[in-house]
DNA sequence: CCGTTATCTGGTATCGGTTTCAGTGAGGGG
DNA sequence: CCCCTCACTGAAACCGATACCAGATAACGG
């Protein structure tokens, strides 16, 4: 608890000098100084530097849930990439809730220099709050409308999606379902659109049945699978949205046991920490959820301490398609015979 | 960024009648203070409020990995019982290296008002310095020596590992290997303690081919896993002491198409988000983990805020035992024919 | 040895609040 | 109508550092 004015008072010199001595600048009593700032064990206050400069020396970090594995892994990044730049991290869940969100980070504006934002909604007005209060922001895996001027790291929503349809068109599927996340979000909407994309480019449309909006999180994933189930037409596939959607998904084909992937495929967006040890394991888009962490902190740390100012940068991760055992072709008994153009629901058991 | 002088000037008042009202004292001038407040969209500096009160309005948050499913868990507990107290979280991982840990913490220490801490091992000395320092600090799931003075939340460790050994004795087990954490981190600890009483009970000893140390991690439990498939008389059932480890033990056994329970049986420390979707589903000693979170944040809350001075709480949180499906009796061919007394090690095929 | 310049120094204002202390005014009682 | 009390007020000190500015040393060339 040793001020600057007790080392100075020591070395017998001004505050002035000891603060001086303290930026590393030339100065005459250094020994004395050095010896003083030992033996009291002084360290500056970081409270009293952040009022006179006007630095906080911490980063916010919005996430909606930090034990959605994803955001754990973006977190890791975030810490990783800060390392050594001297700023802390301040965490706080939105819980999928743009209220909480701007209470968050009305809280929390004043206290940082930045922040790492994983936006509820795209209707969120949070963000530009901040940008009008001149706090810097990093979009992390979501935008926000009109956001354009905010640096977004985001993963390429449409490309994965597609390519997860695709891979289940090629295996013949065509009774394929989705279960989406809420399309006011980032992913929920690119996903949407490169899996329509992607179901298009096999002829196929979706079928409105199959069209399922949760919202992320497990249980949704959990009930819509089970609502899935219960069509007179149940699908021959599944795409899940996000990995807890996936594991709620599991669950329930779990309890209706259901088997996958001979009753029904899944593929899931996003790997989960297990994806390789379920059996069959989870066929998937995954991506590089630590890195897309480290790389918005990066773009945040540029901002801060280089002081660039242009205009948002956009970053769009690649995902990739990791086919393991949760796919397959139809099993024949579900397979129509005739393939139809668009529609494709020529009949067939229902699984299970 | 309108300051207190600003809302003054314009409430033609003096900073002293505004800081009363602020604080909720009555004031003649009240109305034109709000009015003022308003209009300038005045909020305090949290920068120089702490300057002046010493109060910081922050609690660091120290674990080994978020990405510890565990310590998310626990994270999110830490912020649920935190709401509302005006506190911010602080969130650094140790990365289990106890000079990042001390590191951290002396960084950390006048940034923040209290620490939630999972030390790195059992001799750190960071704990002692905040204790001199006069932060006070919670423990979490983690003891230091000589850290009577802190509070604790721990997991029955003991108990929980002296069921696992328990478990798998009654099923008939007696080539059991324990994959343990290292023994100079509380659980690694508590965990052997409790499992060598278990199979003292069930007239068993461990043996030290199959008394294996690791580092909580997914890697270490994968390679140790290897090394005991490779004895000569591998054991026919597993403990992993934690969750990571849990994951690495499976892999291996994935990849040496070691079956579970039938080739062999495995019990894991701590349950696994998949736990149940494994096949076959993981039986496993599982905690309250969001709850100790909370806990270790109520018991800091507690002395920060009732200035509670008295001597360390030790709080024990009880496990339970999840009997799935990846444990079961012995095969035949690995059964000993007669039990022997001490070292189970009659011979018999090793597994695969 | 002196004048000039380059370094270094201390006093002081400042960041944005809170708190003490000595008033100032209003209200009540006599 | 005066005095006393009580509630409220503003000036100023303070929290712990930094930065400006003028003044003091030292270094240097002549």
């Amino acid at each position: 608890m040793a001020t600057i004015y007790d080392v100075a008072a020591r070395a017998g010199v001004s505050t002035a000098t000891v603060s001086r001595w303290l930026a590393g600048q030339p100065v005459r009593a250094a020994a004395v100084i050095r010896e003083a700032v030992e033996e009291l064990g002084y360290s500056p206050s970081p409270m009293a530097q952040s009022l006179k400069s006007g630095r906080r020396g911490a980063i916010g970090v919005v996430v909606p849930d930090v034990t959605n594995p994803f955001f754990a892994a973006v977190v890791k990044g975030l810490e990783q990439a800060s390392r050594g730049f001297g700023y802390h991290m301040l965490l706080a869940n939105s819980d999928e809730s743009s209220e909480l969100e701007a209470d968050i980070l009305a809280e929390l504006t004043p206290r940082v220099d930045g922040f790492i934002l994983a936006p509820a909604h795209e209707q969120d007005l949070g963000p530009h709050a901040l940008s009008e209060a001149g706090v810097p922001a990093v979009l992390l895996d979501r935008e926000v409308s009109g956001g354009e001027a905010f640096d977004v790291v985001l993963v390429d929503n449409e490309g994965g999606a597609r390519a997860a349809a695709s891979h289940l068109v090629s295996l013949g599927h065509e009774r394929i379902a989705m279960i989406n996340g809420p399309t006011d979000t980032t992913p929920g909407r690119g996903r949407r659109a490169g899996f329509l994309a992607g179901l298009a480019e096999g002829d196929l449309a979706l079928d409105p049945v199959y069209d399922m909006t949760g919202d992320f999180r497990e249980e949704s994933g959990r009930q819509i699978t089970l609502q899935l189930l219960a069509l007179p037409e149940s699908p021959t596939a599944i795409f899940t949205a996000n990995n807890l959607m996936t594991v709620g998904a599991l669950k329930a084909l779990r309890d209706m046991r259901v088997r996958v992937p001979d009753d029904i495929s899944i593929i899931g967006f996003d790997d989960l920490s297990l994806g390789s040890l379920l059996q069959p394991p989870l066929t998937c888009i995954a991506r590089p959820d630590v890195e897309q962490g480290a790389l918005a902190m990066r773009l945040l740390l540029s901002r801060l301490t280089d002081g660039i100012l242009d205009d948002g940068r956009h970053i769009v991760l690649n995902t990739s398609l990791l086919v393991r055992g949760s796919t397959r072709a139809p099993s024949a008994a579900h397979a129509p015979e005739i393939r139809p153009r668009l529609r494709a629901r020529s009949g067939g058991a229902t699984s299970e």
